[in-house]
RNA sequence: AGGGGUGUAGCCAAGCGGUAAGGCAUCAGACUUUGACUCUGACACUCGUAGGUUCAAAUCCUGCCACCCCUGCCA
């Protein structure tokens, strides 16, 4: 059953026997890293491909020398496999030059191309503009021969950069911008990251784009709606070039990309904000980089669940972040241990609590099979600072002067006094426990709504806690996206936790009971865990 | 009269001539030793809009409106 209009596509080309087998790929520009707008488009590739049992490919779209390099292409396939993908095949577009090159040889000698001497300024004063035909190029109607000597000799490296290009021989005067003769080879003195200096020539990526399709054996090329006005040049390459080459004939459906609330995906702004240093690189965990998103601890699982969820369509559309969020709790929520930890400690003294005693609490209530740890109860504990209020609202459960509280898998205790400083702040709690109120033995007959999480101080660990908020500021809606980069968009508190903490490895993700989900950073060390949030448990009390 | 797309709830989205799925969010309530989770209920008499065709229209036709994309030797 189709889940969405291109799988229906797909099942009406299988049935009517149009294609065999289904073949997609993955066409990235090797320029910047993936975010989760790309994890869109890899759920559908692979998702078509996984589904229909045919092939998808990662193709590497490197026809553009000066922005690319192999840094990022190693980036590219570590995002992939963390999302849990396998490819059928790399292909790089530049294995292809030779081909192309051929192509466009072929299309010179069908008077299908012509060099052109214009300058990239006349170009555009000839192009025409939306309501105004183009104007044909005055070096249109050059012979064959004389194309293929010019054609040859750009290749050879006699010109400069811009000095002359290759352009499709197609209609000025066409409504689509897109077949005014445009341009198919640059001259490019550039270093590539694949053929090295073997070229000078570049294709564009709208010649070279159809020909690795076909060339792949490619049935469906899946793109982004910006695409649509380009198909009738992609259709016009297949039709007219490199027919001895082809594997299929494939073609292009454009679907809507991603955009989700207070995420910015444009690549030009990420690497702004990392080249500045304003974040900590790529991998900031407040980044909607793939990177960024798996240091922040989102399940790669998580992520594809959102895709399916979010649907394909042609309209765009802006997600809400609670509908990821959403997604991300359904997983951690099944998947993660149960902690505690205490970001904002306050110090409480169980004042009849003499010698330390041995708690049993559930790792995770929620598990297939649940299993649980020991943990200590002594004299002195952390509790959360918002669990103790002076003036509590209305239905505050917590602990206040005189009232009572469970702590989570152990007693319950009475607040018989608290200290403060010179500004009024509490400083202390002294509680007593209820005798018989042990978690799972209590017949102490003293019911309490409220249970909270506790941190033993004599075995603990210390954390720093990072928390997360909007990555821009959102009034001065006129200033660049640079200039509204949010300097509180991280924060961080130091909190303590239970000492099995001290065991986790980077990476490892944790609810902190009533609180959050969190996950292990890679900037820790022996004296200090430092943790990311993932994402706030939800609470209908403080809403 | 430039061309190409798209309009279904606060957000995403099914629907393909037979009388508006589902999810997120929100609001109630139940349960709860996480104010989490889970569960139950509420949430579009109407599909951008105005006409038309039909026994029957979100679905077909026509006009209008709104929004997005297109004038790189970027992808």
């Amino acid at each position: 059953m189709a889940n969405n209009f291109i799988e229906q596509i797909i099942e009406k080309d299988i049935e009517t026997g149009k294609v065999s087998s289904v073949q997609t790929r993955f066409p990235p520009e090797p320029n910047g890293y993936l975010h989760i707008g790309h994890a869109k488009s890899l759920c559908i590739n692979f998702g078509i491909a996984d589904k229909y049992n045919g092939k998808c490919y990662i193709r590497y779209d490197d026809t553009n020398p000066t922005k690319e390099d192999e840094e990022y292409v190693k980036a590219i396939e570590q995002d992939i496999q963390w999302l849990g993908f396998k490819w059928d095949g790399i292909r790089f577009a530049s294995d292809y030059f030779d081909m192309m090159f051929d192509c466009a040889v072929e299309l010179i000698n069908k008077g299908l191309a012509f060099v052109c001497d214009c300058n990239a300024e006349e170009i555009k004063l000839n192009r025409g503009s939306l309501t105004q035909p183009g104007i044909e190029s005055p070096y249109r109607n050059r012979s064959i021969k004389e194309n293929l000597d010019l054609f040859m000799r750009m290749k050879n490296g006699e010109f400069t950069d811009g000095e002359k290009t290759l352009r499709a021989k197609i209609d000025m005067s066409s409504p689509n911008i897109n077949m005014r003769d445009p341009v198919i080879y640059r001259v490019l003195h550039a270093h590539h990251h694949n053929t090295k200096g073997k070229w000078c020539i570049y294709p564009m990526y709208d010649f070279a784009h159809p020909i690795e399709d076909a060339v792949e054996g490619t049935t469906h090329s899946i793109c982004t709606l910006e695409f649509e006005d380009h198909r009738p040049f992609y259709d016009w390459v297949i039709a007219n070039c490199g027919h001895s080459h082809h594997k299929s004939k494939p073609q292009q459906i454009e679907f809507a990309r991603l955009n989700i609330t207070n995420m910015i995906m444009s690549k030009r702004f990420l690497k702004s904000l990392v080249n500045s240093k304003l974040v900590m690189g790529w991998d900031d965990p407040r980044l909607p980089t793939l990177c960024g998103i798996r240091r922040r601890g989102y399940p790669a699982e998580a992520i594809k669940d959102f895709c399916n969820r979010i649907g394909v369509v042609k309209s765009n559309s802006e997600v809400e972040e609670s509908y990821l969020q959403s997604c991300v709790r359904d997983n951690l929520n099944v998947n993660c241990d149960r902690v505690m930890g205490i970001l904002n400690p306050l110090k409480v003294v169980l004042t009849n609590l003499d010698e330390p005693i041995l708690c049993q609490v559930e790792n995770n209530p929620n598990a297939t099979e649940v299993t649980t740890r020991n943990i200590t109860l002594s004299k002195q504990i952390y509790i959360e600072r918002s669990d103790f209020e002076l003036v509590p609202p209305p239905k505050y459960y917590r602990l206040k002067p005189d009232g009572y509280v469970r702590l989570k898998g152990a007693y319950i205790i009475h607040c018989d006094s608290y200290l403060t400083d010179d500004k009024g702040e509490v400083t202390q709690v002294n509680c007593s426990i209820v005798p018989n109120s042990m978690s799972g033995n209590d017949n102490s007959g003293v019911k309490v709504k409220g249970v909270i999480q506790w941190v033993d101080s004599n075995n603990c660990v210390d954390l720093k806690v990072r928390k997360f908020g909007k990555l821009l500021i959102e009034d001065n809606q006129d200033l660049t996206l640079f200039e509204r980069f949010n300097p509180a968009s991280m924060t961080e508190v130091h909190g303590v936790g239970e000492r099995c903490l001290r065991d986790a490895q980077v990476g490892d993700r944790f609810q902190f009971m009533r609180t959050g989900y969190f996950v292990l950073d890679q900037d820790s060390d022996e004296n200090l865990l430092v943790f990311n949030e993932i994402v706030p448990l939800k609470d209908s009390f403080n809403k």
